[in-house]
DNA sequence: CGAAGTATTGAGACGTCTCAAAATTAGTGG
DNA sequence: CCACTAATTTTGAGACGTCTCAATACTTCG
């Protein structure tokens, strides 16, 4: 998957994800470890370079003047928290490069933003036109549909994650699956960070029809 | 701008814009003509398709069950209301067969997806934590960033296409122009869908931020 | 065990939506 | 060009949903 990855909605940079393997390609890259709730950019000018996530999980976000948040997208290669992450930066010049000689990597990126792009134009839907309990349950099938099979699922980010990805509050979110609680719709239990969610997924499915 | 023009979420067609022209291309595409109001898709099968506006203006949407909907973005080739339009028609598989031979084809491809994400991304901020002041406000900056110089406009589209596009509903649309107006930010004018607007950009941007 | 961080719950405030009516504009046929 | 009708926009009043602020409960970590 492909992404903004940003503080500054200005600044431009682009995050990969599990489609494309950069290791054996021509480019110049390097790789670099970040901890846990580590700010990614700010250590290079984000838009000359592009992200590939390698280990770990990121998400990425935007922010407006006054500290409101928007994350556009989780990306998670291991069924690990928003945890200790490895990142291969490439520089956007010498993709560009490259571009001109491995035309099958470019089409990889294409296929990638295009995705990526489908993805966030479903968000856009979401954000829009859709209630609160609807985006929860969007939210819980979407977290479902890419972990462990059959229901079962660790929640490997903090309300306010989640929150800012649902547009919402925390406060909203937690009275979101407390309601899906009572109803029935799912059973929580774990650590923080690492719930797992008993999904019965017939109750939220007709909410995010 | 690339983006996708549905009325189903799970069907992801894609829109060419402005910076492509595949006119000249080794694809097998065809023009095709569409008056004002008709959906383009359900035509040919969308997501075989790739499409390219030629004239006219389009709008790119996602619908709910119950109808809600949600647009993704305008696309303006000429100064004319959302109307009488043309569109190159591309197959996708023809598209895919050209990529192998064109690299530059599929550079250019790619910076359009790429131009487009930031756009949405841009957009997903607006949707998820912007109120309804500020969405109306960065429209008309929007708008007025592509158009005329000096703050003034046309605008070539219904309230409830504004509406659907930021998030709201017509009524609050109206209800924050009416209150720019109030304030001195903007002065309206004209007919339908041609109206003229003459920005005081200074306390939108404020707004904006 | 204590402290800090995170989540849940409650009550009220606020903003947007819904529904309804009035005003304005567009389109049509005489 | 005018009258009439349909469509769109504006405005108003109240309903509803989410947010804000505050208190409590729970978890993690020292």
């Amino acid at each position: 998957m492909f992404t903004n990855l940003n503080t500054d909605p200005r600044k431009k940079p682009r995050l990969l994800g599990e489609l494309g393997d950069l290791s054996h390609a021509k480019v110049s890259s390097g790789e670099c470890k970040y901890s846990k709730g580590t700010e990614i950019f700010g250590q290079a000018e984000p838009a000359d370079y592009i992200y590939q996530v390698i280990e770990g999980a990121v998400r990425s976000h935007k922010l407006l003047y006054d500290g409101r948040r928007q994350i556009g997208a989780f990306h998670r290669f291991t069924a690990e928290a928003i945890a200790d992450t490895t990142v291969r930066l490439v520089k956007r010049q010498s993709l560009e490069r490259v571009a001109k000689t491995d035309p099958a990597m470019v089409r990889s990126l294409l296929t990638m933003t295009t995705d990526n792009l489908q993805h966030v134009e479903n968000h856009l839907l979401l954000l829009g036109r859709q209630t609160a309990r609807e985006r929860v349950a969007a939210f819980l099938l979407e977290m479902n549909g890419r972990l462990t099979a059959a229901g079962v699922m660790a929640l490997p980010m903090t309300r306010r994650d989640i929150a800012d990805y649902l547009g919402l509050t925390i406060e909203t979110v937690s009275r979101a699956l407390s309601a899906f609680q009572r109803k029935g719709y799912l059973k929580v239990a774990g650590p923080y960070h690492r719930e797992i969610i008993v999904l019965n997924p017939a109750g939220l499915t007709e909410l995010d029809r």
